[in-house]
DNA sequence: ATTATTTATGATATAACATATCAATTTTAA
DNA sequence: TTAAAATTGATATGTTATATCATAAATAAT
């Protein structure tokens, strides 16, 4: 069973791959149905793109994927199916990677925390009340009125943990 | 008396900024000092050229800035500069932004929590052990082993706010 | 003091990431 | 069936950052 507050914990290296894919998909097609937003082939595709890599991927990286389909493509192309992706909470982009990760639950809005491992570079995203909860006391505290919160945490996940010298 | 928890809050728009500015370089010569670290002119400069912005400034600002001094200047001049700085806690970096502000307290080591108005553009910076004793908690029970936070915020600070539409 | 070594900077080139703009096409609405 | 809106095509350019080799300056070793 899934942990709590764990949008999606590091994926098992033998984990289903497709099966992320698929489902991801298809949560995608149900979201935009209900919202009238509309999932053309090239921004499913490229939210395909994303998932494939189960790790957080650049721009750059999912356009030359879109060329390697025979599809015309340049920056544009993928900038504005990642715009819509975001927009819609497809995607999360990672500042400090300048790259972007696929969202295991668009149904609902939220900014994401993010644990990122280093070494396999995978990502861990959590959806956690209590670190949301502290950082906006704090910054209400100041008279601040939060829009977002990024929260991308560095280091190494337990697995690559164990083979790293301490 | 500066509130706890807060390395750096808002500045009034009104404040000595010269003084800020002196305060920064001069902490900045004996920490190096300190540390047998060179704080060289061109690392000076760029370091002043941070504070006297008083908030984010990217890397291309600061190499005009340097050329502007009649100094030669090119892209490895002032992110050589950066990377010193940030190496050794005079300066953080904003990844949201992809741009540097500078550190009140380089003294010791830490990864900063930011606050950022969207409006005004002016940083607070806190340090603050209850956000980070959280994240590292849920981080340490997921098998996570943290090197950095980058944890920024956006939004309005309590100045802007007043004047925002709501 | 003099040479060797290390550290820092100069100089050039290019990589990586992202947006502006206008035209053509496709989809939806009138 | 036309008009309007949304999407994508196409080209250009802006912004951020690094790789590499040469030169110069500072420190360490002799």
């Amino acid at each position: 069973m899934p942990e709590k507050n764990v949008l999606s914990n590091f994926r098992p290296r033998d984990h289903n791959h497709k099966a992320c894919i698929d489902r991801a998909l298809k949560t995608a097609s149900t979201v935009c149905r209900e919202r009238g937003l509309r999932l053309t082939p090239l921004r499913r595709r490229v939210l395909e793109l994303v998932w494939q890599q189960h790790m957080p991927v650049g721009a750059y990286v999912l356009l030359d994927a879109l060329r390697k389909d025979g599809r015309r493509a340049d920056p544009p192309t993928v900038y504005r199916a990642l715009e819509f992706l975001l927009g819609n909470g497809f995607v999360h982009r990672i500042e400090s990677l300048n790259a972007y990760v696929g969202c295991g639950q668009p149904e609902h809005k939220h900014s994401g925390q993010f644990l990122i491992c280093g070494n396999c570079n995978r990502v861990a995203e959590l959806e956690d009340p209590a670190i949301s909860r502290i950082i906006n006391e704090k910054a209400h505290g100041l008279g601040f009125r939060i829009s977002q919160q990024t929260i991308e945490v560095t280091g190494l996940c337990g697995e690559c943990r164990e083979y790293a010298v301490s």
